[in-house]
DNA sequence: TATACAGCGTGGTCAGACCACTGTCGGAAT
DNA sequence: ATTCCGACAGTGGTCTGACCACGCTGTATA
């Protein structure tokens, strides 16, 4: 009972990997230490470390090539995303689901970016838009870097993989109402800014 | 180049598991074969087996009983959500950024109960509320039960068990808000609705 | 009847083997 | 000197067999 963490040695492994990357300094990209050499260093047999890697593999934290070695992936929609859209989204109603929750989500991303309130930015970025032509998934990309939140990044990457996995409809592409989206967010009003949005997603008039 | 899914073999027997879950119609709860009896109906090694298995375990999505079996779990906060939280949650920004995301998340539940504006169920939860107590969980449980959105369901157990996981100080508990909370979403009006969540947070007078 | 024990099935772990693939390095051909 | 190609070492991918630790259950014993 004194060690807690006594079961379980393939969590122990992933946490050793971790302390492992954090100590090493390693970066996205990466190459860490061969199965073998993890399961020499770390005393364990090689399927217990398999065991360990397989399910960081599975939550997209990093990448197997074989014939070469593992590395550090940078983490967006991967695996998780695939495995988890089988098995929660088993009906339509779960893709409405994911559709509302994916808007609720750029909606609070938008609201972040009001609250920052980062002018210089929107406004640079607004001239970059009117030269050249960006993606919905740029966009958003962008307004989730002006919002500075991490771990809504992580979930906007996550319900976007889902959604466009889905094959719902995909919207033309209209310029003009992502600048008028970027307008109202300079303007400041929270109000106005939905439903810019709303209208960007066809939802309003 | 005709068999896409290929590599892999252990994604395979993860997709294989779904199948059989969903064919033999378990349930959570419900054992599912052992390793020994999966590596010989799907004709793989154990081992290969074993890392399909893991990594569903990591997901949270099965639990493991040495002695007894593997069986389908009620994925909710688990190895997953300590996992991400050591791997993501390096700094204080991050940690604020759980605080911040599950408000927003949370105010987003709000909205959609507004939009369901099922009105006698909110009565009917008052009048429980009115008698007996609740604790903070158990009503935006209930609050997203209303709202009825599965994905939003796991998005919210997901940060609130990262949340509680980092030691926020608690708040006292106040019934008189929640309450208060409830007649905003009877009253209908939003602003009204995230006012008083606001309040019941701390994050206004 | 009640208890204790042995056996069986399960997950947990390890070691070793072999395959497929990748990058490299040196020798051979040009 | 340059180019090309094949052998080789290192890596992940998979399988097998073995042993351990644990939980359950049925039976034999007190």
């Amino acid at each position: 009972m004194n060690k807690e963490a006594s079961n379980k040695v393939y969590i122990e492994i992933v946490k050793k990997i971790r302390t492992m990357i954090v100590e090493d300094g390693l970066k996205i990209g990466d190459k860490i230490p061969s199965e073998r050499e993890l399961s020499e260093r770390l005393q364990v047999g090689r399927s217990s470390v398999r065991e360990a890697l397989r399910a960081l593999e599975l939550l997209g934290l990093i990448e197997t090539r074989r014939g070469e070695g593992t590395f550090l992936r940078d983490a967006r929609g991967n695996q998780l995303v695939q495995l988890l859209s089988t098995f929660i989204l088993q009906d339509e109603k779960a893709k409405e689901d994911v559709k509302d929750t994916l808007q609720f989500i750029e909606m609070d991303c938008l609201r972040l970016v009001l609250q920052r309130n980062n002018v210089e930015q929107i406004v640079s970025f607004r001239k970059t838009l009117e030269s050249i032509n960006v993606s919905d998934e740029e966009f958003f990309l962008k307004m989730i870097e002006l919002g500075d939140n991490h771990l809504m990044y992580r979930i906007w990457i996550i319900l976007s993989n889902f959604y466009r996995s889905l094959n719902f409809q995909e919207e033309p592409y209209s310029k003009s109402k992502y600048l008028a989206l970027l307008d109202a967010l300079l303007l400041g009003d929270e109000n106005v800014v939905l439903d810019k949005y709303l209208q960007l997603r066809k939802l309003s008039t």
